[in-house]
DNA sequence: CCCATACGATACGGACCCGTCTCGTATTGG
DNA sequence: CCAATACGAGACGGGTCCGTATCGTATGGG
């Protein structure tokens, strides 16, 4: 799942393309980085991880480590990767179809403490590791917002949606909800049937219809 | 500001309440508290905080510190509560008010370096230090979340508000916006007039009114 | 077959940290 | 004045980590 590397050891220009002696055992990236994710999981601090410890955890050589990563950083900006979820299909039927599932999506991944976890731990750690953020950030963050907000757009072009507001403004409208119970509060307050919920309050709107 | 703890090492019960010889002095527990803060700003993660550095960094010997607090987690506890802002006067005219006003008080957290970056940094720790999260999650977020939904129940009682809607959904329909613009993306993006904008939306609903 | 490379294990020097303790000095109460 | 405590500085033993290097052993390509 996880994709590691190719080489990045290569000290001279000497590096001849054909490899020769015994090639790498693939199995042993995967084993790492699940490795790394169950730590994570458990509640271990990115400061906490260690080489050495992942290593030791993994049952593998630290020089097997530096043979695929420079160090921690190129070893996390791989961990993260290999989280990057499937965006949902969206049939695009209607803005309240594909925004219960968009956010039934997100619903789903603050449940899986693999994810939550990470995510945590991710935005603990965002000036300490700018690579780690702009990484997170653009990948997972930014194409959250632009599918969300195409799906605002739609809204808005039907008539589903009111058009006489900022589209990002209005997808944070309903994406905020969750995310901050999904981040700020434990799992058992993120039942089912909360996507529609949301949704469906955020369209009304708070105030009482006549 | 920060109010340090009284005498934690109590080795017996020897202690007599008269204490004779030099007393400490006051103006280093706050400094040692604006030590930690100031290099949280500056994006040191918790795991790089080490005693001996905000020893060094204070520019007081270690022993001072481990006069005052156990531990890093002990010290970090106090730091903490040293963020423990006010919450802001809620005059109670409307639900539509108070509601800015509580959203604008989050937006000037949200800009104010100091306290983001602590939560983010706060959030990437929860389980790594139950302790620390607790105390954050008890004295801050519930707080938050108790001082919204008293709102929202002012709200509905005078019919400003639907009240067909779970309270505590309804106020993570406003705060969970601006919260996760503060957390996920950058200061530029908790522009003025944003606590206006949300509340307003949110009252009014995303489906165009008829 | 043979040599390059991978593998797990482990040793290495250097760095930093922890929490305690000991200096010499300052500052208080009695 | 004296006993008690605080202070800054830093030594101390014991620990973990980093990144590199070196074992002996697998496992492949040419």
């Amino acid at each position: 799942m996880t994709y590691p590397p190719g080489d990045r050891m290569a000290e001279g220009a000497t590096g001849t393309a054909e490899r020769r002696g015994r090639p790498r055992n693939a199995a042993v990236d995967t084993a790492v980085v699940e490795t790394v994710l169950r730590l994570l999981e458990e509640g271990t601090t990115i400061g906490d991880l260690s080489m050495e410890r992942i290593a030791r955890e993994t049952g593998v050589g630290k020089a097997t480590l530096y043979r695929r990563w420079a160090g921690k950083e190129e070893l996390m900006v791989d961990v993260l990767r290999s989280l990057d979820a499937a965006d949902p299909e969206l049939p695009g039927r209607s803005a309240r179809e594909d925004l219960v599932l968009l956010l039934e999506g997100l619903r789903r991944r603050g449940l899986a403490k693999r994810s939550s976890v990470v995510l945590r731990t991710v935005l603990g750690q965002v000036k300490a590791q700018p690579r780690l953020w702009k990484e997170y950030h653009d990948t997972v963050i930014l194409a959250r917002r632009e599918t969300t907000v195409a799906v605002i757009r739609r809204g808005m072009a039907t008539g589903e949606l009111r058009a006489d507001l900022d589209a990002r403004l209005l997808s944070e409208l309903f994406v905020g909800p969750m995310l901050s119970r999904a981040v700020f509060h434990e799992s058992e307050e993120l039942p089912e049937g909360l996507a529609e919920e949301i949704v469906d309050a955020v369209m009304e709107g708070a105030r009482p219809r006549p």
